[in-house]
DNA sequence: TCTAAAACATGATAATTGTCAGTTTTTAAC
DNA sequence: GTTAAAAACTGACAATTATCATGTTTTAGA
């Protein structure tokens, strides 16, 4: 039991740093820690969930399959954040599913754990509203661009976004590696359009890439495009 | 002050349910009442709230200022609802701006009151959470028909919303009345092709107009084509 | 009641994006 | 290492949607 809650610094990024020393110690008995191998499922729209899952390492797409059949990601999540508390919270069906990007260690925890807490330490109970709020603030400008801008200000957006969320390696790539796929699921388009785009950029100097790779090179027009120039 | 909030049954709606005797005194006792014309606004988009808005009657649109200088409906609010804790619990700006649609009754609560009985009353923080989290889930439903649905589809939907939440009057149409642009903004389309499509939903025996007025005709086949057939 | 402004409407055309069909490249399993 | 499957890519074309131009109707205020 090296790992405990109690020493994990993840927990200062999400709502679980304002549990005090008992609530915690109940966390950490009854997690489960588990490693997710990229590609694989934590969860699937639809389903009741018994806990929440708090990303140690490694990131997952939360998605939602349409009508049409069509997967579209609502949101990227990082470490030290903690998913499914909606669904949770709300005793509902998840309303996204959660897939690794890239390897993940996650801790799950129980709903029970959770929401004796939330019944009890109105502090908790503030700090995953006060997360929920910012969800629902990028959420309403997610909505907002998909349907004022075009898929290529969205595209160039997003490159923005994962340069500055998740970094970048020494030779300038992006750090998160998406499937071209991803990227067309991201920004909301036809998988050969999203390509396509990919390639301009490219051809324009705005990006490099190296087989999936992708790199920015020029942020400031990656920028300017987006916002409409 | 014969309108005590003990007395009003909106509060049955939302989140303030859970305030016992003393919370809800404080609330009465401060609280403003307000009359907000058709076309009026509530708020701006920027702006810093001193508290929350609780709505007794009418129906109000949440929109954002898209760069290109378009607006996007992001959310109806409808009677019960309470407009502005998003921001009043991030201690953030207002990322929507507020417009009456039709003339509003709006109860306003200073914020120091709201965060006050947050800090001290779990169940009050854990409403909220309950509707905070089905407004996220609301909004994630939103992106994924953004993105994955046509215009057509859209609209058909957001007759059929209407319809359901809003209800029709005597003669069969909707009882809330927005204009073309309102729409237009609700969709996410040009004003022209929206126009354009509600003749063509008219000509198709979908639906009827008189004037602003539109009335639902064939709800079955416009769910058909919402779900994409 | 008159009048200007706003909202509604339609046509023509252009831009954006999706679909289908096919090729090449990469990946992963045996 | 070979090979089958998946992913990346390209072209041609079609569908969707936006834009611009213009006319008509409705609305609200003097």
């Amino acid at each position: 039991m090296e790992n405990r809650c109690e020493n994990c610094i993840i927990r200062q990024f999400n709502s679980l740093r304002a549990l005090n020393k008992d609530e915690l110690k109940k966390v950490s008995d009854s997690k489960i820690s588990k490693k997710i191998k990229k590609g694989d499922t934590l969860f699937i729209e639809g389903q009741k969930l018994d806990g929440v899952f708090c990303v140690r390492d490694g990131v997952s797409k939360l998605s939602k399959l349409s009508s049409n059949g069509k997967e579209q990601i609502v949101k990227l999540t990082n470490k030290g954040e903690i998913m499914g508390q909606r669904s949770v919270i709300a005793e509902d069906f998840t309303n996204l599913s959660a897939t690794a990007i890239n390897d993940m260690e996650v801790c799950f925890i129980p709903k029970e754990v959770i929401s004796n807490t939330l019944n009890t330490n109105p502090y908790f109970s503030l700090e995953v509203l006060r997360h929920m709020a910012h969800d629902l603030k990028e959420a309403d400008d997610v909505i907002v661009n998909m349907s004022q801008k075009t898929v290529k200000q969205r595209l160039a957006e997003a490159f923005i976004y994962l340069r500055k969320n998740y970094g970048e390696d020494e030779d300038g790539f992006l750090s998160l590696t998406l499937s071209r796929d991803d990227y067309a699921n991201i920004v909301g388009a036809a998988t050969e359009s999203l390509i396509r785009m990919i390639s301009e950029f490219k051809k324009k100097g705005f990006i490099k890439t190296e087989g999936k790779k992708i790199g920015v090179l020029k942020e400031d027009t990656l920028q300017e495009l987006a916002d409409g120039f």
